[in-house]
DNA sequence: TGAGTATATGATTAACTTGCCATATACTCA
DNA sequence: TGAGTATATGGCAAGTTAATCATATACTCA
């Protein structure tokens, strides 16, 4: 059985998942991995409505994925930690081995 | 400006992160992880139905975290690929992370 | 073959997430 | 102070996901 505490810890880890779990939030990550940036810039890369990328910046720092920090009239995001980043390699270690399989299948016919 | 190849890929990237972007799942993940596993002990060891466990199943197959295998009754699942295990560990990480900044911030007080 | 067991799935409902528009807030600088 | 700029947020509609119950499917073994 899954005990109490256990529970928890997998609720924090799906918060922190879900901080990834959607494709304009990574679209997003792999923008402001080289650095600060703000909102504006953020949304003009990405291509979606300011009001909307602002959302989904606040649902990354509520996760725990991102961080941000006023200067003048702008608000800076950035990544919080470097795991954040090799989550990312992770992914697409995934995304590799699902392709060769792939291929695997089709060498086989 | 992101192009539609990045794009398809971020769509990608997205798919294989849902699969993990559930607390049930995380639970079902950390209990796979250590082998094969049929539905019923499954659903015995997170607390959850029958039927809602076969369908977080099927979400995880298909965002290619899971492997099914008929074996007489049964249906056995197992992570697909390690990289699926070293995900855990990024998320842990990201947490331990977490907590530490907790601390810092409480032990300023 | 028929009872029993393991799993998957249809249908429904509830809950959550996203996107969009309009607008509020907060700041800067002339 | 007032115009202008950057960001956040309320309200709403649409879309998506999850849980539940009942039932279908697929297999085993007496």
């Amino acid at each position: 059985m899954v005990t109490q505490a256990k529970q928890k810890l997998y609720e924090k880890q799906a918060d922190i998942v879900k901080g990834f779990a959607h494709a304009l939030r990574i679209a997003i990550l792999d923008y402001v991995k080289d650095g600060e940036k703000c909102v504006c810039d953020i949304a003009e890369q990405v291509g979606a409505e300011q009001s909307n990328v602002s959302r989904h910046l606040a649902v990354m720092v509520s996760a725990g994925v991102l961080v941000s920090r006023k200067q003048g009239l702008k608000v800076m995001y950035r990544v919080k930690t470097p795991c954040v980043l090799e989550f990312l390699g992770c992914v697409n270690r995934c995304l590799v081995e699902q392709a060769q399989e792939h291929e695997h299948i089709l060498n086989q016919l």
